[in-house]
DNA sequence: CAGGAAATTGCAAATGATTTGCAAATTGGA
DNA sequence: TCCAATTTGCAAATCATTTGCAATTTCCTG
């Protein structure tokens, strides 16, 4: 097991992180908090930060196909195994979907198209409520 | 109304699609498709006409969080809308599911969690029957 | 079927996010 | 306090994708 040490960098990155669950954020914008903070780190650590994380599995990386840049997302719940998430485009905000109601539907997906799907990896798009209506621009 | 124009290039990228429905390709695929049929054309032109068809519609681009390139997805049915789309990450293949079990899904969706879905941008990855047991590598 | 405007292509260079090499600095256990 | 292992910062490299521009192609019109 490889050992790890606590730094600067790591602390910051990690406060970022816990103020911003659950939502989809850039390295930049990590980038712009910790200067904001007036401390100065290298977007390289950022980057190489994140991708430990994401190797660690506590991190989700996307990346849309119009932005040329990826989007991170910290979640919050770890036991998201047995169902599905909800994650409004306009606002970021996920929403978890009951297991009970997660696995009648793949149940369905099952019997019906021979499909096995893993839900802890899946975020279906749209609107919640709030957005809803205000969201103009597809 | 904007003129379009025929041309050597386009048709064998349109050829490329009609041989590739329904999957994920990446644009070296294409690049690599038309040099083996001996013709000599620009990825950078490749790039411009996959943009054109996506602008139109007529193409869905991807970018995993993995690859560091997008990839490309031609969808044979246009009447896509009221379904939901299963597409399995081994071989690319995509199922489409009933509008009925979609519909009733997606009452249930916006009945408890008040989230309103477009099914025709979802999709859902996973194994496919035929990949099922085959597929190691998460 | 020749002329010409508009679209498209090819090429080279630019862009921009992300990664890598390496030396210097930091961490935390002994 | 010492030291091996890890982490960081910096600069340069990488690599997919885009852009500028001149040359070529398309196809409509007379």
């Amino acid at each position: 097991m490889k050992k790890t040490y606590n730094t600067k960098p790591k602390e910051y990155i990690l406060d970022f992180l816990y103020l911003n669950k659950n939502r989809r954020f850039s390295v930049n914008e990590i980038y712009e908090y910790i200067k904001s903070k007036d401390q100065n780190i290298n977007i390289t650590t950022i980057y190489r930060n994140l991708n430990t994380l994401q190797k660690e599995g506590n991190l989700l990386k996307h990346q849309s196909g119009t932005d040329n840049y990826a989007t991170y997302q910290f979640i919050e719940n770890t036991n998201c195994l047995a169902h599905f998430h909800f994650e409004c485009k306009k606002c970021g905000k996920v929403i978890h979907l009951g297991a009970k109601e997660t696995n009648d539907f793949l149940k369905i997906v099952k019997d019906k198209l021979f499909f096995t799907v893993e839900p802890q990896n899946t975020y279906i798009t749209g609107l919640c409520i709030n957005c809803k209506g205000k969201f103009l621009d597809i």
